[in-house]
DNA sequence: CCATATGTTGACTAATCGGTCAAGATTTTT
DNA sequence: AAAAATCTTGACCGATTAGTCAACATATGG
């Protein structure tokens, strides 16, 4: 069988199969758990023979370790918004925005994150607890500036970030009951912006942010 | 070799034996998964050969099915505080803190029910859509009420739902991430209080709750 | 105390899965 | 254009799993 592409060299072929196989990947290990996937579903997805994501994915294990890490590197990146911000009101409105944002675009990203660490992170527990905290602390003693400024009332800052995870990735994460309880319809346009609008709203009144 | 209870008759040992089952069941599948859960797995925690659990529960998924009705059933308890309150203020805060306590006493049960609808709810796809639907469009009139009393600022009775559902449900499906940021310990006793009356203040006064 | 219903269990089976491999195809390098 | 490197794939294998079954043990009811 020749190649379908011709005008690509190999490693360009290479790089499109291996995105090519994490997307699938992605969306398998979201819609079934790490157990519940198979390579075989991947394979079929991807529209590729099983042996060939062992050849640019040695294990199941690696493969999935790959879209974990692909998922926390977006996690990590919408927090630029939270640090070029003045104050609360930008910064953690922005932060919500754009977390808000992810959960709507990259909903499987979102759930197989939750797998894991629901699964006690077996994976990516080092990251947890070397990236993750580190960006917590400093992100925390953000907050805690902004506290003792007086821009917003005296709370835990890890209380906090905990509050805006849950509700934004919620979205994500729980989109199936969402979209059920929504009359088995997706959130429109209009329903996604009320939910940015509304979440940001109570959180930041809530803190008592001016 | 003779039953190890001798006091308790055939139909008791009946039911400890189901509930034994079903609590092993309900951590194994939240540690794992359903696909990642095996029987064999259930089996060991519950102290009995993998054939007799096959006796009382035909397949994995009956039994997972009685494990997640299960949950749901609890989900549905914690309601009771929502309906004898007056106003936001107490109807709100006191399921927040039920909810809250059902995370920290229940977080296995709240990781199945993570799993079944990030699934796609398999399962209990019917539940969703009554019984779930049902509740959901009762409690949003009854916010619907206090909002037209001038009890609380106006806003999307779902989008707050999920707001509670979403913080409240994470301390639970989360819980391994919460450990680790807080220096892999579990929260202690005042942690868990800070975090319920946090998140009741931030909610009531970022609704306008009087 | 016998007969029947209920519960227990080790051994087994069919199916599925992750991973291997060798043989061949294609592209790149010399 | 030959040689080397890279990529593709069907067939295969060992391990694991849900579920079965027949033999046995215990309890219940008459």
């Amino acid at each position: 069988m020749a190649q379908a592409k011709r005008a690509s060299s190999k490693k360009e072929r290479r790089q499109e199969s291996e995105t090519l196989i994490l997307a699938a990947a992605e969306k398998v290990f979201a819609e079934a758990g790490y157990g519940g996937a198979t390579m075989q579903l991947i394979a079929d997805l991807a529209g590729l023979p099983k042996a060939n994501l062992h050849y640019y994915f040695p294990t199941k294990e690696a493969l999935y370790r790959q879209v974990v890490e692909k998922i926390f590197q977006i996690w990590l990146e919408a927090a630029d918004a939270f640090d070029k911000a003045d104050g609360p009101r930008e910064g953690l409105g922005a932060y919500i925005d754009a977390k808000m944002e992810i959960s709507r675009r990259q909903p499987a990203g979102s759930k197989v994150w939750a797998f894991e660490v629901m699964h006690r992170a077996p994976i990516i527990q080092d990251y947890l607890e070397t990236t993750l905290m580190e960006w917590t602390k400093g992100r925390a003693q953000l907050i805690q500036g902004w506290i003792e400024d007086g821009q917003m009332d005296p709370i835990d800052p890890q209380i906090l970030l905990n509050m805006i995870w849950a509700t934004t990735q919620h979205y994500a994460d729980f989109s199936h009951q969402i979209e059920v309880l929504n009359g088995s319809q997706p959130l429109s346009d209009e329903q996604w912006n009320a939910a940015k609008a509304d979440v940001k709203n109570i959180i930041l009144k809530g803190l008592g942010v001016k």
